[in-house]
DNA sequence: GAGTTTGAAACT
DNA sequence: CAGTTTCAAACTC
């Protein structure tokens, strides 16, 4: 295939843009000579980019299809035709929509065989068959409609492109001297499962071939079918992230008009690993960097026929947008997760995710995929259509976690689940699958890690989770239209936008979801044949009255007492955290799943009377840590603001101008204040030493239990104790008191004598020991 | 554990 | 918005 200068190649207009799928193919060196030999290797000196270096440790590859052998990244890009999803021209988008593997014509095969093998110098443009060459003043090229025949890529030599009259478009471009090509496949939808290169004849694909890598470590990106909608991805930084990682930008022409960049991760710059997620505009892709970090095989596949999309979509102008499609991974599929880049140092970024679905009947459970976005700033607009998957996004600082539900019944075209998957086998994945269009608006708070949790495939058969027997993680998608909440103040259990689109969310407590996470890990990974996820990223939370969410949720949750307000009103603090009672003492308690509704009106209500009712009353200060200050301020009047009365000092700051407290002594210079500050921390330093001592000794007892059950065992499971009977001990004693005797008829010093008696006190024990396996009554003799 | 105190939430 | 009531946690005994 030939390769377009890289002048061209970021010049791409936008007709040329409208593919929803790029192939990005590693070009084997049997099947590519010239492709491998223009390749700098991967441990090349890193090319500057200007584009925003992202650190990308991980690249997923979740391509079913391709063997582990081939390196291929599958990436497709949806862009549709009008092309209209980009909000702002500074947005970075990446256009990803997920294919599917199974049924893509497009494998990785299939891939490489039309596109891999040809490359060029870079700046040169060879147009070797009939078809679509368009070379505009943009630099624009369409090389050719190129039918995937098979074999067609074996025979094909370097530098010329195979382009078949068969219908499918390639554009090729070159960025960079890698000569790497990427395949942006026109959606097309006449594929099925298994169908080869010689299916592409029968359902004529547009492909578009561009080569815009200019790094050699780049892998190629295979893309499976295109999703209808366009998807807008938004860059991730702060932050690990498995992306796909298409091409490397070689040079940023500030003068020239920059239409397309691709950029894969933009990272922070603290970041080791960074990879630089190629910055789509609206279906234009410009070009994808990865200066640093090795690119990794990324495949996704299992694209499907309808949008299964996650987008989140900015009401700010974002700065940045990343979209991850992410396809269900099939069994025996190398590939494991994908991490979603959730957190994002700009605050207006916006994450689409793709999910894709399997199609294929064979494939019966969906991956699930969290997506966690963080912004006191959160609205989110979510909408849903029917699928049998639950979604779980995360929002740090509203401290919920929103859990988009599903009826298991929906969406037969998407592949989902069906008889196979299970509501049980859903809540045994804290995860949701998405797979209708989601857009979400989600200002990300800057450097914030979180917690992803990968996706995880699961068996066929239902997998059930045992650990969270209290919880239901499957809510019913109950329609509840009257309630809207804003989701800035989301409340807890609110349900959104049910009905006409089955779009049901509910908001579930983030411990909720996160000892479903965990325990849904745990369960997956001891029962699936699949390696142990490594995609869990612990995740700094957004502060939660003070405390991280993490630290909430790692605090052991105070069980609450309500009576009368049946755990719905503000009195109630699970409630009022957003969590659902559980181990509670509580009576009459509608705050949980079975009364969904009843909890939903009570949010709503809660929300009506207070918008902020839900948020945090501790914010975070100017300056950080110590500048915290309840939001609203206490109003206590007898107890001075230094009892757990008072909400200030419950959260141990000192009041503040915003307090409306009588006789406060909750100030920094508060000799009450600072007396019992010291008390608190010496009763702290107390407990603290007391733990350590009691683990220590627990700890010594459990070590000496374990050392000694094999003497235990052998001396007919006696247990240790049992050996030091009174008359062993008096027997002790005695040798010990002989031992002080002796030393003293000898006129030795108190501190020989001392030795003396405690090197018997040694031997005295190693008998004891000895003989404890031996026999049931073991005898001291001095 | 029962009763009291306290202040936020809810209500008027 | 202010006053009152309700409520559950914190506290005391």
């Amino acid at each position: 295939m030939d390769v377009v200068s890289p002048e061209l190649n970021i010049l791409l207009p936008d007709e040329i843009m409208d593919t929803e799928a790029i192939v990005m193919d590693d070009d084997p060196p049997a099947e590519s000579p010239t492709a491998s030999g223009q390749s700098q290797p991967s441990d090349d000196a890193p090319i500057p980019m200007e584009t925003d270096v992202l650190a990308v440790p991980e690249i997923v590859s979740l391509c079913s299809d391709a063997p582990p052998t081939q390196r291929t990244q599958a990436l497709t890009t949806s862009i549709t035709t009008d092309s209209t999803l980009c909000s702002t021209t500074s947005a970075t988008q990446l256009l990803l929509t997920p294919s599917i593997a199974s049924s893509s014509p497009l494998t990785l095969r299939t891939a490489t065989a039309s596109t891999l093998t040809s490359t060029t110098s870079p700046g040169g443009v060879s147009l070797t068959s009939g078809g679509l060459q368009k070379l505009s003043a943009s630099h624009q090229i369409i090389l050719n409609k190129v039918a995937s025949s098979p074999g067609a890529d074996t025979t094909r030599s370097p530098g010329t492109t195979t382009i078949t009259p068969g219908g499918q478009k390639f554009m090729v471009t070159a960025i960079g001297k890698s000569g790497q090509s990427i395949v942006l496949q026109l959606p097309h939808t006449g594929s099925k499962p298994g169908s080869g290169q010689g299916e592409a004849k029968a359902h004529p694909q547009h492909f578009k071939v561009l080569t815009i890598g200019g790094r050699t470590d780049l892998k190629p990106v295979m893309v499976g079918q295109a999703v209808s909608s366009a998807s807008q991805v938004s860059t991730l930084q702060a932050q690990q992230l498995k992306t796909v990682q298409i091409a490397k930008k070689t040079q940023v022409s500030s003068a020239g008009p920059i239409k397309f960049i691709i950029t894969k991760a933009v990272n922070n710059k603290g970041l080791t690993a960074q990879t630089s997620v190629s910055n789509v505009i609206t279906g234009r892709v410009l070009s994808t960097s990865s200066p640093v970090t090795s690119p990794r095989t990324i495949t996704l596949s299992e694209t499907l026929s309808s949008s299964n999309k996650i987008a989140i979509s900015p009401l700010k102008s974002p700065s940045k947008l990343t979209v991850v499609s992410v396809a269900s991974q099939v069994p025996n599929s190398p590939q494991k997760s994908v991490s979603l880049p959730l957190n994002m140092a700009h605050l207006g970024q916006q994450i689409l995710v793709q999910q894709s679905t399997a199609t294929s009947p064979a494939k019966p459970m969906k991956p699930v995929q969290t997506v966690t976005v963080g912004g006191p700033q959160f609205k989110t607009i979510f909408p849903l259509s029917t699928s049998s998957n639950v979604q779980q996004i995360q929002v740090p600082g509203s401290r919920f976690h929103y859990v988009r539900l599903v009826t298991a019944t929906t969406g037969s075209s998407t592949g989902q689940a069906g008889s196979h998957c299970t509501n049980s086998s859903m809540t045994a994945k804290p995860m949701v699958v998405n797979t209708a269009q989601v857009r979400m608006s989600v200002p990300i708070i800057p450097a914030q890690t979180m917690k992803q949790v990968v996706p995880k495939p699961l068996t066929s058969s239902g997998q059930l989770l045992t650990t969270q027997t209290q919880q239901r993680l499957i809510m019913p998608a109950t329609p509840l239209p009257q309630i809207q909440p804003n989701l800035t103040n989301l409340p807890p259990g609110t349900v959104l936008a049910p009905g006409s689109g089955n779009m049901g969310y509910a908001v579930l407590p983030a411990h909720y979801v996160t000892q479903l996470q965990q325990s849904a890990y745990v369960t997956l990974a001891s029962s699936s044949g699949f390696p142990t996820p490594t995609g869990i990223q612990t995740q700094a939370r957004l502060p939660l009255n003070g405390l991280s969410t993490s630290d909430a949720a790692s605090r052991p949750r105070k069980p609450c007492n309500c009576n009368k307000s049946q755990c719905l009103k503000l009195y109630c603090d699970c409630f009022a955290n957003g969590e659902f009672c559980q181990n509670c003492n509580c009576t009459n308690c509608f705050n949980n799943l079975e009364h969904e509704t009843e909890r939903a009106k009570a949010i709503k209500a809660c929300l009506d009377r207070n918008p902020e009712a839900f948020k945090p009353k501790i914010g975070k200060g100017k300056e950080g840590e110590s500048d915290r200050r309840h939001s609203k301020g206490c109003n206590c009047k007898r107890s001075g603001c230094l009892k757990n009365y008072c909400e200030c000092y419950e959260a141990k700051i000192m009041c503040s101008s915003t307090c409306k407290c009588v006789g406060c002594k909750n100030f920094e210079e508060s000799p009450e204040r600072k007396t019992l500050m010291h008390l608190a921390d010496a009763a702290e330093v107390r407990v603290q030493q007391q733990t350590a001592a009691k683990t220590k000794l627990s700890s010594q007892i459990s070590d000496l239990f374990t050392r000694t059950t094999p003497a235990i065992t052998s001396g007919g499971g006696r247990m240790p104790f049992t050996f030091v009977t009174k008359e062993v001990a008096e027997a002790t004693c005695e040798c010990l008191l002989e031992q002080a005797e002796q030393a003293e008829l000898i006129q030795q010093p108190q501190a020989t004598a001392e030795r003396m008696i405690l090197e018997e006190f040694g031997r005295c024990l190693m008998r004891i020991i000895s003989s404890a396996g031996k026999t049931d009554c073991p005898s001291i003799n001095c």
